[in-house]
DNA sequence: TCGTGATGTAAGTAAGTACTTGCAATTATG
DNA sequence: CATAATTGCAAGTACTTACTTACATCACGA
C-alpha cells in the first residue's frame, strides 16, 4: 500500500532502525533484511531510498552527527556556584553522551575501516568537546574559582573521567552488572579536580 | 606437505590471526578465509583444529585472557617517591593496556552479544584493575605520601583518565590525527590528583 | 620401508546476504 | 475519475561465507 506517509517518513525509520542495529551488531553484522524489518518496511524499499547499504551507513552517520552541545553547556554554568559549575557540567556531558550512544558506538566500531571522512569527524568531534571544556574552565578562573593550571590537559583530564564513565557504565553495560552511584562518583572527582587545580601554582 | 612444524605451532599462528582480524574487522567481518589466509594455512586446516567460528572465538579470548598486572605495579612502585610512582603506576598500566589493545577491542565490540561469560571476564577484567589502584593507593597512604580520600572513587577516576587515553589513542587512533605528549599528560593529571587528594580531608 | 600425523589442494554443500525486477495495492492529488 | 507516488509481495540473481569431503604430499619415527 502507499501515501500513507510521506516518503521522509519512511527515510526517518530506516535510519533509525539503521544507527540502531549498526551499533548494536556492527556494520557487517547487521544485515539489509533485518534493518528493514526494524524499521517496519519491505527490504526493496530499503533499496529504493538508499543506494547500497555503505550508502546507508554513511547517510545514518551524517544525519545523526553530533551537535556541539558545549555553547549550552557553558551558558548553563555561567551563574552557578564552582562546585556546583563542575558537578553540572559533568552531569550534562554524561548526559548528551547517553543521547549519543549509538553513534559513539558506530564511530568507534566502523571508523577503523572507514573512509577517512568519519575518522576526522570523529576526531573533530573529541576536539570540539575539549575545547568545550577549555572554554568553561576559563570562564571559571575568571569568575576566580578556579586557579591557574594548563587548561588543555585539565580538559583531557575532565573528559576523560567522564567519557570514561559513559563507555564503561552504557557502552560496555557495567550498570548491568554492578550498580555504580553516579552522584557520588561525579561528586568525588569534581572535588579532587576542584582542590587539584586550585592550588597548581602555590608553590 | 606436512610435519613442517608441531601441530601446536599452527594452533598459535590461527589464534594470533584471529585475535588480529576480530579485532580490526569484527567478528562478523573477519571471515575464516582471511584468517585462515593470516595465519598462513588452508582455510580447512583451520576447521581441523577449531570445530566452528564461535569456538575460535571463544579459544581466542580464552588463550589471551588478562593476566593480572596489578601486584607487580605494586611492586614497582613500592620504594619510588610518591609523585614518581604515580607516574609510573599510570605509564606501566597505559603499557600493559596498548599489549592487550586488541583483546580489549574484541572484547568491548563483542561482549554485548556474546554469551553472559565474556561479559563477566570483561567486568571481572575491570574489578581487577580497579581493585589493584585501590591497592596502590592504599600503599602510598601508609607510606604518608597520599591524603585521606575515597580509595574507590581516586581509583575510579585514575583507571578513568589512563584507560581513556589508551581508548583515545590506541583504539581510536588519535595518535594519528594529532600528536600528544604522553609524558605531559600523565604528569599534569598525577600533580592535580596528588594535591587534590592530599588537601581532601583538611577542611 | 612403512605407517602415522599433519597439512594442502580441489571441489563441493547449504545457507545467507546485498541487491534487482515485475507486478499489485493503496492513497493523495488534480 | 485518472494519474502519480509510494510501498508491499514474490521471485529472483550473483556472490559470499561457514564448513565438509576426498585425495595427495611430506616429515618423522619405528
Amino acid at each position: 500500500m502507499a501515501r500513507t506517509q510521506p516518503e521522509s517518513d519512511t527515510r526517518e525509520r530506516i535510519l533509525c532502525a539503521a544507527l540502531k542495529l549498526f551499533a548494536e551488531m556492527g556494520y557487517a553484522g547487521a544485515c539489509t533484511k533485518e534493518i528493514a524489518r526494524e524499521a517496519g518496511v519491505a527490504e526493496v524499499t530499503l533499496f529504493r531510498h538508499f543506494v547500497s547499504k555503505d550508502k546507508l551507513l554513511e547517510e545514518v552517520m551524517s544525519r545523526f552527527t553530533f551537535v556541539s552541545v558545549m555553547p549550552q553547556l557553558l551558558a548553563e554554568i555561567a551563574a552557578l556556584p564552582c562546585e556546583e559549575a563542575l558537578t553540572t557540567l559533568a552531569g550534562r556531558f554524561i548526559d548528551y553522551l547517553v543521547l549519543r550512544k549509538d553513534w559513539v558506538r558506530i564511530m568507534q566500531a566502523e571508523m577503523q575501516r572507514a573512509p577517512a571522512k568519519l575518522f576526522t569527524v570523529y576526531h573533530a568531534f573529541l576536539d570540539d568537546l575539549l575545547g568545550g571544556f577549555v572554554a568553561c574552565f576559563r570562564q571559571l578562573q575568571q569568575r576566580g574559582c578556579l586557579g591557574d593550571f594548563d587548561l588543555e590537559q585539565g580538559a583531557r583530564m575532565f573528559h576523560g573521567i567522564c567519557f570514561n564513565y559513559f563507555n564503561q557504565e552504557e557502552l560496555q553495560g557495567r550498570k548491568n552488572y554492578k550498580s555504580t552511584d553516579r552522584e557520588l562518583v561525579i561528586r568525588e572527582f569534581v572535588r579532587i579536580f576542584l582542590y587539584g587545580t586550585c592550588s597548581r601554582r602555590s608553590e
